[in-house]
DNA sequence: CCCATTTAGTTGCTACTTGCAATAATCGGT
DNA sequence: ACCGATTATTGCAAGTAGCAACTAAATGGG
């Protein structure tokens, strides 16, 4: 790690790999920490994680239909499909018939689903703020920043794999060394 | 969200509850997109993400018991014995009876476990390493420090409400709302 | 020194989540 | 009107996780 450096650009390039490899550490320990936050603070309610995620697509999108809230889950559809049955169980989401095609189903958030979603996301966002309200205002408005191009850069990587085919097992599909 | 603004500290608070709706969203995404990108990259070897996970505790931290593997994990101990059997069946972990305490194992990562981790945290670094070029280096620097904040933050949150108990579906024992 | 209690780990069982494959209904072009 | 493609659902199987019951070992009080 603390390796004498010899030019510019190799302390440049050293650099680069010694914060990589911390991001990554970091990054590692919050997707896992905020898992486990997300189904603590959510379980309080009668839903799961990936069912709160779909009620989060349909508040912030508006109506879909199946398969583009597949896409956008990055799940199979026929897990989404069950995700849904369970919301539309609980009152929370309804499916209509598509006026455009009759094979597909529009998903819409119910009254009672938006309510929920405003409830528990209220929680989760006061939880950032207090911790935000502790940074330096200009930090502040670069991590989300970069958070989002990190969100960004992953998802283009990881989606161009995917692309059709449905699931995340067709390994040889994605770019994975 | 585009409020005309009436004193200084009501702007103020308005950008913080702005801010951390754009972090919230934005994290939210991050997790999910790195939850998949985990699976995807991992899956390519024989191991899962949880069994990663596990390594990665053993690699960074050198042997533990399965009981500190558990609590580093935020996992039940029947969970941990099951990851760990997995990963022994492997050849990446191997169980050795503890000195100090005969009913306690030792737990301590292969020289076949720690190639794995490190072929496989080599090409996620190597990822990050591509995003990070990308960004001011005074950004670089205090990005990785954020996101440890949040976090530890959000870790120090959970885990005061588990303690001892186990599992995470405690759910009265969280700080939940 | 012995027995009750606590602790460390394992196993049985169950529930939930997810993906793949097969299926039914529908669309669209020829 | 037919045939291939597409939309969603269902059957099935595998993986993952937690709780409770259990075994073995340590610890503490009498």
């Amino acid at each position: 790690m603390q390796r004498k450096l010899k030019t510019a650009d190799a302390s440049e390039s050293e650099r680069l790999q010694a914060d990589a490899e911390a991001l990554n550490a970091v990054l590692a320990d919050l997707v896992r920490v905020y898992q486990f936050r997300d189904r603590d603070r959510i379980c309080c309610f009668d839903i799961s994680v990936t069912q709160c995620y779909a009620l989060e697509a349909l508040a912030e999108h508006g109506p879909m239909r199946s398969q583009a809230l597949a896409a956008q889950m990055l799940l199979d559809k026929s897990t989404t499909t069950r995700v849904i049955d369970a919301l539309e169980r609980k009152g929370y989401v309804e499916r209509r018939p598509d006026d455009q095609d009759a094979r597909a189903v529009s998903l819409r958030i119910t009254r009672s689903g938006r309510s929920l979603y405003d409830t528990i996301n209220r929680g989760l966002v006061a939880q950032q703020a207090e911790m935000l309200a502790e940074l330096d205002p200009a930090v502040r408005a670069s991590v989300t920043d970069v958070i989002r191009r990190l969100a960004k850069a992953a998802e283009a990587r990881f989606v161009s794999g995917i692309s059709v085919g449905s699931g995340a097992s067709a390994c040889s599909t994605s770019g994975c060394s």
